[in-house]
DNA sequence: AATAAACCTTACCGTTACGGGAAGGTCAAG
DNA sequence: CTTGACCTTCCCGTAACGGTAAGGTTTATT
């Protein structure tokens, strides 16, 4: 299989052929040449793009990092040092993210404990909610 | 202090003026009276209802979950259990968002390990991300 | 009085990473 | 020759606001 429409990329790489398209306009991937009657000619090499893209977007890179990663992995002069230091930032922003997440589910755990969850209308969840911190 | 404008609330409240504005636009916070100069004017039970807004916000809850807490808050007849449910439901997302940055940190501090991080272009992190997982 | 600083108003664009749907051209099969 | 099943571009909607523009009001200062 020498070249596909955006269908057959879209089927093999499991991205839609709408997000291909995207990413196509904000420059994740090279504009594709064109057939005769307007449609999109791809070949093997943008689908190894296209399951790189999508193995950095699922460890939660942003595009905008994906970008970066696509120009040094292209770049055979790099130095893995500026891959692994992009790396450790994301870390740390998904560290952070988490930590905040683990706090909200700490209150919202005690919170939930300390409600009877009956018919009644008393509610420590409420009570907090509408509790100033002050005085 | 019985009425002030948007600027007092907002410092009072530590929500900006644009997002009282935006709160009430989307019918979090009732349409606030006006002044002869078209000015709002708020009192003493707006401040109240930003604050549990505020903290509903800063539990995860979306703003459609505050409207729905807010709901519950001003209803004397509520069932507790109602609000327990809602605040499962947050935390079984909340919970949901953990366990996904989770996988995806765990991944990512094993690339980083294995990352020399030197001057040399052999990057397991690019390898990695280039690999299809076929074959 | 005039003006500047500090308020307030509405309205519209930008953010992130797409999905949905409209309106219309193209291609293979029955 | 007419369905489908493709493909195209274009524009709207998402969540929860922030930024900025253009302009009216009020208060303070010169």
């Amino acid at each position: 299989m020498r070249t596909m429409n955006i269908g057959k990329l879209a089927k093999r790489s499991g991205v839609s052929a709408k997000t291909i398209r995207y990413y196509e306009s904000i420059g994740l991937l090279p504009p594709a040449s064109r057939a005769a009657n307007g449609y999109r000619v791809f070949e093997e090499n943008d689908l190894r793009t296209l399951r790189f893209i999508q193995q950095a977007r699922g460890l939660g890179f942003s595009v905008s990092d994906v970008l970066h990663l696509l120009s040094l992995w292209r770049d055979q002069g790099r130095a893995s040092s500026e891959v692994k230091s992009l790396a450790r930032r994301h870390i740390e922003e998904v560290e952070a993210r988490i930590r905040d997440l683990e706090a909200m589910r700490e209150v919202l755990r005690d919170l939930a404990e300390r409600c009877h969850g009956d018919e009644h209308p008393e509610c420590p969840i409420l009570d907090q909610l509408a509790s100033t911190g002050e005085e």
